[in-house]
DNA sequence: GCTTGACCTCAAGCCTCCTTGAGGTTGCAG
DNA sequence: CTGCAACCTCAAGGAGGCTTGAGGTCAAGC
């Protein structure tokens, strides 16, 4: 029992992949049928995951920090061998995707951080002045609506 | 009906902020359910802004944008006051919080990118290698689970 | 061979952040 | 004064990401 409950080929049982990745069973069942990670069955009808699991496990929590959902990841994680570890070529282009996702991330927030203490300077906050209204380049992420409260014409408040 | 519906007090109808917010009045409802902006209301019972609501909704919608949840971001703006353009001082305890956030926020995600970029020098994705894998830094962050797959007594995948 | 814990499959529930809809009222233009 | 858009409330629904529970099976230790 305390060892590992995992095949001689070094398969894992869902448990075991828990353990490992630090989720929940119930959460891996979810990425299964969520097409993110794959898994054999026993004779038994039990899920046995390939090593790979893991690797792939990590790049979904990896990548929801970078904001993407579960469907972005699964998009970005067919372009990666089930069964292997990826080539450095296959890594290379998914991973190209992700950084391009990242640096637009933070240059958003550095973006919204400078607006911020664009705000502290001027101590206004005004409607007119303030860059923190609509800054107009928040466009595309997440959220309905317009935002445009920018050059919109308001008294000062 | 093209005119503002807006007192001459300035006041806004909740169209009206929904307009220029770019929110939809539902959504205006919520948060004011959520105890984020706050209305008076006529005699015949419709709301009525004062303008310092569009500065709350959009600093909520930039509070979203760094990852806040809406409950945080009522704790944030309690601390600002309700009828009038904040004061510098004001202003500047509740930025200062938010910059630490998205330093923070911006440090993961370089640090995360950082290790994307080794994976790809290293071309590895090997579990024991990879800083990919449970960087040990992820921890406090949104989500459950303990992710510890670093260190495991793995054999290379 | 039995017990016990890990596993299975649904179905339903939960949390956040809203939207939609039904049924009814208000308020401004003409 | 009427008509119609905008407003109101309250209840329900919905997407994303899981968890929980019921009812049942599998497999390893004794």
């Amino acid at each position: 029992m305390l060892a590992a409950m995992t095949d001689r080929d070094g398969r894992l049982a869902i448990g075991e992949l828990a353990a490992r990745s630090g989720l929940a069973p119930s959460a891996l069942r979810y990425y299964e049928e969520m097409g993110l990670i794959h898994s054999e069955r026993t004779t038994g009808n039990q899920r046995r995951y390939p090593r790979t699991a893991l690797r792939r496990v990590a790049f979904v929590r990896a990548a929801q920090q970078v904001g993407l959902s579960l469907e972005e990841v699964r998009a970005a994680l067919d372009r990666l061998p089930v069964d292997r570890a990826p080539s450095a070529t296959e890594w290379n282009a998914v991973a190209r995707t992700w950084q391009l996702r990242i640096d637009a991330r933070i240059g958003e927030l550095e973006r919204l951080k400078e607006r911020l203490t664009g705000c502290i300077g001027c101590g206004c906050l005004s409607l007119r002045k303030c860059r923190l209204y609509n800054p107009g380049d928040a466009a595309g992420s997440q959220g309905p609506g317009a935002r445009y409260l920018e050059g919109d014409p308001l008294p000062e408040s």
